[in-house]
DNA sequence: ACAATTACCTATTGACATGGTAGGTAATTG
DNA sequence: CAATTACCTACCATGTCAATAGGTAATTGT
């Protein structure tokens, strides 16, 4: 039950991001520095981030990475998901598809696993980066 | 973010337990067969729910274990805080002590880790056994 | 006495995930 | 030309998970 160190990463480069943004792009190694994470480590935890459009990277000098969307349209559940892959407590794949279920007692777990998930993902996506910054 | 095998089994279990259970003793060789898991393994995750007195474990012949609780007043949460550690998504004892924090950015995400425990928590505090086993 | 059963211990294993490190090439831009 | 992202492969060390295996001791009903 722990989020790893790629969401939690990914959440203190936004923030980072969100903070010292006035439109212009911010070197990768910057950050890095600021955070005390490996470079190499923080390049591949990124990717997935561009991917989804919620920052931006540009090469060259005078290049770096931006915000696309405000730290206020920004979610925590939104970034730990893309970094983290699914917010869910247990992947009770086993059981879906095939019924009957072989294992009885385990499915009737099942209820409260996805709602266990909804609650979780619930909270993450009312927390936003810019309401972070204000902690 | 996934619960482990311990806490789920440890759940089947309990289920387990408060179906076939009218009072007298059910061996573990039973429930192990039932659920399909190794009795070896679950040998070694029930000490902790006997340790809590919320199960009995009795030897001899015609002995196994017993609920000491009403499945209704057994909840989630506490077996699976028994059975896999503390439900914290983030184990952020690295701040805790040390002032001030030397990464301020992470530390802005500590109310939120917080939250998110307290979130998940007391959902898991308000299923019990019982309900699980009216699914 | 005997069989059943939990209680408790050690040791080992295979698979997998985590958290990086290292090094390189290519493309782009000021 | 230098800076910088983009993208790739490969490797590694550590730890956790999910068992498996085997044993001894203590207790209990019959």
């Amino acid at each position: 039950m722990k989020v790893s160190t790629r969401g939690r990463y990914a959440l203190r480069v936004m923030i980072d991001l969100a903070e010292h943004s006035g439109g212009e792009y911010i070197a990768m190694r910057e950050i890095a520095a600021r955070q005390a994470i490996s470079l190499k480590y923080l390049e591949r935890i990124l990717p997935s981030l561009v991917e989804a459009g919620i920052i931006e990277g540009v090469q060259g000098k005078g290049g770096g990475y931006r915000l696309l969307k405000q730290p206020g349209e920004i979610s925590v559940g939104e970034i730990l998901r893309l970094t983290e892959g699914e917010l869910a407590p247990v992947s009770c794949d086993s059981c879906v598809g095939q019924l009957p279920c072989t294992r009885t007692a385990d499915c009737r777990t099942k209820p409260m696993w996805d709602e266990l998930k909804r609650v979780i993902n619930d909270y993450l996506d009312s927390v936003t980066i810019e309401a972070l910054m204000k902690q």
